[in-house]
DNA sequence: TTTAATATTTAGGCTTGTCTAAAAATAAAA
DNA sequence: TTTTATTTTTAGACAAGCCTAAATATTAAA
């Protein structure tokens, strides 16, 4: 059995191995978490002794097999309760995360088996992220970003990268959210800011804010 | 803010209080909650200073108003959840109290709003206890147990007492439930047990399980 | 009412998870 | 290749919540 803080050391862990493909650094997970490098070692030694990484001295980490079936389990709970506040619940998607930032720690296998059976085996989150299966597998689509397309390319808009508060007020804001369709008016190529169009409009965006939308090309 | 530990302890002292009507010794919450006395204190004293209950050495504690609002509260959130996971994703009465036990520690009130409408504000959770409302206010109906009910009486089964997994099986497999006709056929004044009529069976059950049961008499 | 039993509190210690400050290793710059 | 800057680790401390053992109050018995 994982601590609530323990499972959250894994999950984090999980992301930015993904996110970087490479040893994953004591100060990348501090930052991550909010916490300060030395207490990152602290936890890193001890995840080590249970196996659930491997770390060497001033190198970094990687998750072990049984560690990185943690964290997606951790993930999986994660995800599958975002839909049920959305879709059972009626929050919405900029609401959700804090909430299944608690509920992820619920330990009860059975709890989740019937969540996901009453949630009618969801693939994705409100976010548009997969959810792992039981086996703790996670099939990450290889999705493109808005940044990524050239002018007059059109798509669907599938996921966000980031899902703060901020940024999904900010998509809402101005009717941009999952299945919404854009099209790339111009590209400015000094900055990779554009104009596009979303439903009936059209307007400005910076490269930072095109490069955290995830796409499916049309 | 409190931590799921005080949450604990005022949700144990309300029941005690309800129970006993009187100032809650150490030794009851310790033994309540599978701790040490000692605990207790160190606790009870640190909840003193938040002034969630009162206590003066060696006479027991009382919950203040608002350590009651809180206590209650916690309550709500249980009984919610546990009415959520036999009403919604087919749990037996008898598997949701370990799982609501972690539920009710969830921090959003808008959570508990939210699932409140969507169960569509019940009044009773499986076993039959009634549900806090907003305010804190419980209604506690003034129950009779079937221990209560003499010969010939009939009744229906409301609620239960004990709501562990041992006594729950025991009911289920005799088929009694919430809803439940019973018929006293007989009963044995030198130990309180009795013959029972409960659907097309008639059965024998001591004191104590009909201590635990209990009766809307018709 | 004095003595014995029981209940409660205090003292001191342990684990988890965090922190700051200092030391050591690594990476970057000169 | 030294020197400097940055990253990481260690050392030592602290709060929360628990424990055991010892001291003290209260209650029950004699
Ligand atoms: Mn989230
Ligand atoms: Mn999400
Ligand atoms: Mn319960
Ligand atoms: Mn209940």
């Amino acid at each position: 059995m994982f601590s609530l803080a323990e499972e959250n050391y894994l999950k984090t862990i999980f992301h930015l191995e993904q996110e970087y493909r490479s040893g994953v650094s004591t100060s990348a997970i501090a930052d991550k978490m909010d916490t300060k490098p030395s207490s990152v070692t602290d936890m890193v030694q001890k995840l080590a002794e249970k196996e659930v990484l491997s770390y060497k001295k001033y190198k970094g980490t990687l998750l072990t097999k049984s560690g990185k079936a943690i964290a997606a389990n951790v993930i999986r709970k994660h995800r599958l309760w975002e839909v049920f506040l959305v879709a059972k619940l009626n929050f919405h998607w900029d609401e959700v995360h804090d909430i299944a930032e608690q509920l992820e720690h619920i330990q009860s296998e059975e709890l989740i088996i019937r969540l996901d059976e009453f949630l009618e085996h969801p693939n994705f989150d409100p976010h548009g992220d997969p959810i792992p299966d039981e086996q703790g597998n996670v099939y990450p689509t290889e999705k493109k970003t808005l940044s990524e397309l050239e002018k007059n390319q059109q798509g669907i808009c599938v996921g966000v990268k980031e899902s703060s508060t901020e940024f999904l007020q900010y998509l809402d804001k101005r009717k941009i959210g999952i299945g919404v369709k854009i099209t790339v008016l111009r590209k400015e190529y000094f900055d990779g800011s554009m104009m596009i169009q979303v439903g009936g409009n059209q307007l400005f965006i910076s490269n930072k804010i095109a490069d955290n939308l995830y796409i499916n090309i049309i």
